[in-house]
DNA sequence: GCAAAAGTTTGATCAGGATCAAACCTCGAG
DNA sequence: CTCGAGGTTTGATCCTGATCAAACTTTTGC
């Protein structure tokens, strides 16, 4: 975030409005074009992590940003009453690091294996500051950030639990695509329990979503971490609320 | 949503690194400045809408982006199942308008009368490219607005209905609170059912809710739409679902 | 000011998911 | 290979909030 001026943060009024930098037709996939990834390495270090290892805790000072190279991370907060609200997943390419008063603003932990680009803050600082292009690209960033975060509350404003979970694996698969190919089968890195904190439901119930979507025969999956989906217009269905009972609701369980 | 790229909406990465422009300790309440709103008046006209007037409508063409002068607004997707999903309420000062290819990505419609400064977004998005301090106000704001959503989803990932009620009330608290004085009683100018729709339950359960919080005096309603806290350190303990049941559960309903 | 419409409260019932509990896999460490 | 811990499935029960329904209140338009 920006700078943590009290006033902004309490009285800031929101901004809705920013399809307004549409430029050319050109394509922006990467954060960063080869060339400023090339500016960048200069000031970056490579960091390792492992499968489960805490990358860092909120409210813990913010000395650095990382781009993640391989691996899957989550960013939580935990309510005070110990409960992990998860924010959101992160997958290679992305990078994290989101502070406000200099202390990142929520926890982050490697679910995989993790590398990831090492990135000073303030040495990025400096960088930016005469970098009109990085800057459009941050813009860029934050309007995905924003949607992603907007699908996030989509998918736990939704009460039936088949819907969520649904929902959550449309997401999953559209990260997970190449290009805008449909990817034949879906990678859950997460444990059930991620994904009941992220969809807002216990990790029980994920479970029995996803048999209840496989008894169905909406989805099959090889293991425990690859499924793919075999009834698509019902799935759809499901994951967008579109009446799907008749079909599927005779199935009691 | 700067720009539409299929490839950004697609698999570009998130960000989630920003408090990188932090310079020095000025304060910036407003969007614009007072000279940058000047600047900006030559290309806006005022527009004004009644109570429940549709402003716009989600995927329809965006020609303008509006900047809320008098009154409060709702954004909102509706889902194919024709429920309603609240993204936010939007007050004074507050820019509205966000689109992605140039279509509105959200509905617009004003639960107070509205006055509003009209900019075309032609107008709007020239300006821009000249104007590096309007570009880096917007970063700010897509800031904020992303800390606002992200509140949303802990609201709604929250299971106890009063919970989740008194985290709404303590997010309209803020944003009523006026140079971060606490404001004495709480204004409400949405419905019940639009409650339910940003928090995610039912418009009678909201209902209930408001009477629990009452007969358990932790609020007070002067009438429908203004309420003041009564009992600050329960409310905070439900909000933040810090056990008050010791004290408050005793109370059945 | 009245009637209609919209919004709110309250009640009763019901269902879906939370919770508690136990058995079961899976993977990694030794 | 075996053991153990962490993760997952399944089961049984309970409870909260959804849903249906009806009375009541407030607002709005004539």
């Amino acid at each position: 975030m920006p700078k943590a001026r009290a006033s902004i943060d309490a009285d800031g009024p929101a901004i809705r409005a920013v399809d307004l930098w549409a430029p050319s037709s050109e394509k922006t996939p990467q954060l960063l074009s080869a060339e400023e990834r090339a500016r960048l390495a200069v000031i970056a270090s490579i960091v390792r992590f492992n499968k489960g290892e805490k990358i860092y805790g909120e409210g813990q000072r913010a000395h650095a940003v990382f781009n993640i190279v391989t691996g899957v991370v989550k960013a939580y907060k935990t309510a005070p009453d110990s409960s992990e609200h998860i924010t959101a997943f992160l997958f290679p390419d992305d990078l994290v690091g989101l502070s406000e008063e200099g202390r990142y603003t929520n926890s982050l932990t490697a679910i995989t294996p993790v590398t990831a680009y090492l990135l000073p803050v303030s040495a990025l600082r400096s960088r930016l500051s005469n970098d009109a292009g990085l800057e459009f690209h941050v813009i860029c960033k934050l309007c995905h950030e924003l949607r992603q975060t907007q699908r996030h509350a989509f998918i736990l404003s939704r009460r039936q639990a088949l819907s969520k979970v649904a929902m959550f694996l449309q997401l999953l698969e559209q990260l997970q695509a190449v290009r805008g190919e449909r990817i034949t089968e879906i990678y859950l890195p997460m444990s059930r329990s991620d994904i009941g904190e992220y969809v807002g439901m216990s990790l029980e119930a994920v479970s029995r979503a996803f048999r209840g979507l496989t008894t169905r025969g909406i989805i099959k999956s090889r293991d425990r971490r690859h499924l793919k989906i075999t009834d698509r217009s019902t799935f759809d269905k499901i994951a967008d609320n579109t009446n799907a009972s008749s079909a599927a609701g005779s199935v009691t369980q």
